[in-house]
DNA sequence: GTTCCTGCAAAAGCTTTGCAGAAGA
DNA sequence: TCTTCTGCAAAGCTTTTGCAGGAAC
């Protein structure tokens, strides 16, 4: 954990990205709570023990992460846009009951597609939906 | 088309929800315009050839379809969902130059997913972000 | 000294809710 | 008649934008 940090650090300053204060506690958050949190909540969090954050700055924040490829923005319906790490191969499965949001692994790659030929794909997501163990 | 939109009368009329005209519209619609709308295209076009069609009442109407399984919400990014006539397994393709959303083929049920053993899945979404030939 | 970042407030945009009237069964 | 649906207006939420002050280099 504690290295994954510091190698998304060292990302960010290959980039040319400025490691200001509240970039680095929004980063470190991720990589600390892979709960797939949304704005909120990183906000609300963060914002305990720095009073003087803003909302707006989680926004920016998050955007320029996204942008540079560190964090992955999650659409699964709701909303509101959740966040997490950008790891290996993995699909999301959000339960319709309780609301929470699973990681599962999954090779992507190995998905035929008919009918990309020429399509230059950047990003693939998988999400499902349904009931949880938990939830049953 | 025409005989894809008598059998989503007759799978309403089984589920016994009301066909009423604005629903019917809503639905002939989603047949006959395959291009992932948004609620406010679908609402714009259908205000033409009936000004008393309220977005509300698209809304809903959505809702219900959704809810009744015979149409599919996407939330590929972008604050707005879209909507799409539930078919046979296909992914969505966004390309992030133009904003358009192609469907191409693939075989979901195939894709291995470790990690979901006690999981109801009730719904598969493949998503890919990139650029289209168009815009290359 | 310049450039970039932060954060407040306001605005924007999509979606939901409340409710009265209309339509359907 | 009783239930359900429609549509207007208002509210609710998340997200974006404008801008002045501050931090970083």
């Amino acid at each position: 954990m504690k290295a994954l940090f510091e190698d998304l650090k060292k990302e960010l300053k290959l980039r040319k990205i400025q490691l200001s204060h509240q970039r680095l506690k929004v980063l470190e958050y991720l990589t600390q709570n892979r709960s797939h949190p949304t704005v909120d909540q990183i906000f609300t969090d963060l914002h305990q023990e720095m009073s003087t954050l803003s909302k707006t700055t989680v926004y920016n924040t998050l955007r320029v992460l996204v942008e540079a490829g560190l964090v992955r923005a999650i659409n699964i319906e709701d909303h509101e846009t959740r966040y997490d790490i950008n790891v290996e191969n993995h699909g999301h499965f959000k339960c319709e009951s309780c609301g929470r949001i699973y990681d599962f692994h999954t090779d992507l790659d190995a998905l035929a597609c008919d009918g990309l030929n020429n399509f230059l794909i950047k990003d693939r997501n998988v999400y499902f939906n349904g009931i949880c163990p938990r939830c049953r």
